[in-house]
DNA sequence: ACTCCCATGATTGTATACGATTGCGTATAC
DNA sequence: GTATACGCAATCGTATACAATCATGGGAGT
């Protein structure tokens, strides 16, 4: 997804944005909990000026809220509700949805090869799924990579951008549940297929459409599955 | 829409992120510029530290953008193009659509008290426009407040923040030729009308089909005037 | 005269230092 | 025993200092 390999021409805060980032979508920063600086810092073993960077990034997309009027302001990492994840899977939807209208609308050259990429990411995914000891994190990978292609292919700078800022808080929801939605997989996988059915036929409206539908549905199975909340991490 | 007369307890990257943003929107740091920080910082008479803060997030918004790889980046002013303005058109009409979408399926209690008062001021626009000697400021001010209410009134704080950091970047063009969009206010102030009508009647799909059709059309508009005034910063 | 190399300046990334504000604990007074 | 006030520790915002890197220009050599 973000397939930044190589250590050394990287600055501290986007390793720090990265590494914050996942401790919270791996539940080890639990949602409700408490954000300190220094703390960070020491964890991270940098300074506070690239982590304080990095929580600001952190913060305007929604992963960290502050709480405290204007000045003296304190953040915490974003509680997880039903209807945050209702609203998020919605707004991703919408999108993505975008993204499929738009990608209907490529010369067919381009979509076929389109079409036909993304039939290999979700002929993956369900094969995984369905195999004896599916592996949640490379279903997780192939899911992932399955969306980000499809916003990845039109050439879309600001919706590429949001769709990157937005879409793994949907997936911090999905981490928690992973177990549990593992048997979904197949009807998600079927969901997309019919988006590249519409892509691949070039029709923008019934692209969208389904998109949509794909998010709307898997924001359906999540609320059916979210009852027990996610333990503290400790970290 | 902004309207933070300046209380002290205000921090200085929130006004500086304001204030840079201003120069951008006011065209004072054209398209193009190359940014730096020091000069920013001399220039608000405050150090670098907040100056980076706002930077950055005006660069995860797209204010500005980063070159150079990674590592030694340089800032400038993002440039205004067409494909730029169509997609951002295009990404805000579907934002605003999902907001009239859920507008539409307020209940009629709220539904009623928001139309009303956002048909007061697409009057008050209407006014403005049809008056002897429209002010452009007041005209985009009414506007503005228009689409900000509209996201406001739902309860949907993800949409409203993703909606506040995406819309003003549409005013930037809107600014730039609001004098030759002065005459296209009566055809905007009639699309809002009908965004209204679906919504007080309850109608999810159609409220979200039309604002999605106003922001359609102004990024019609805007790409007639752009073709005949030419496009701005992008050399 | 042209080219290449080195040095100096400019600009950014990171760390640290300092002042201010806030929340909490304790001690004292009633 | 309880409540209030005082003080200290914790944390954050801002400024400044330092290091690293890149560009640019000038001088020397061919």
């Amino acid at each position: 997804m973000s397939g930044e390999r190589g250590l050394p021409p990287v600055d501290l805060v986007s390793r720090a944005y990265q590494r914050i980032r996942d401790l919270i979508v791996e539940g080890r920063l639990a949602p409700g909990t408490r954000i300190i600086e220094n703390d960070l810092a020491n964890h991270l073993e940098i300074s506070r000026t690239p982590v304080r960077a990095a929580l600001q990034r952190l913060q305007q997309e929604g992963w960290v809220i502050g709480s405290g009027t204007g000045k003296q302001l304190r953040l915490s990492v974003s509680p997880m509700t039903q209807e945050d994840a209702r609203e998020l899977f919605d707004i991703i939807g919408t999108l993505e949805g975008l993204a499929a209208r738009w990608a209907a609308l490529l010369p067919s050259e381009h979509r076929a090869d389109l079409v036909e990429e993304l039939r290999g990411l979700n002929r993956q995914l369900r094969e995984e799924a369905a195999s004896a000891l599916p592996d949640p994190r490379r279903a997780y990978e192939l899911h992932s990579a399955f969306h980000v292609q499809l916003v990845e292919a039109i050439h879309a700078p600001r919706l590429r951008v949001l769709h990157s800022a937005i879409k793994p808080q949907a997936y911090r929801y999905r981490q928690v549940y992973s177990v549990a939605l593992i048997p979904a997989t197949a009807e998600a996988a079927a969901e997309h297929e019919a988006v590249l059915r519409h892509i691949d036929a070039g029709d923008p409206a019934a692209a969208e459409q389904a998109a949509r539908t794909n998010w709307a549905n898997a924001a359906d199975r999540m609320a059916r599955i979210i009852q027990t909340w996610g333990e503290k991490g400790s970290w």
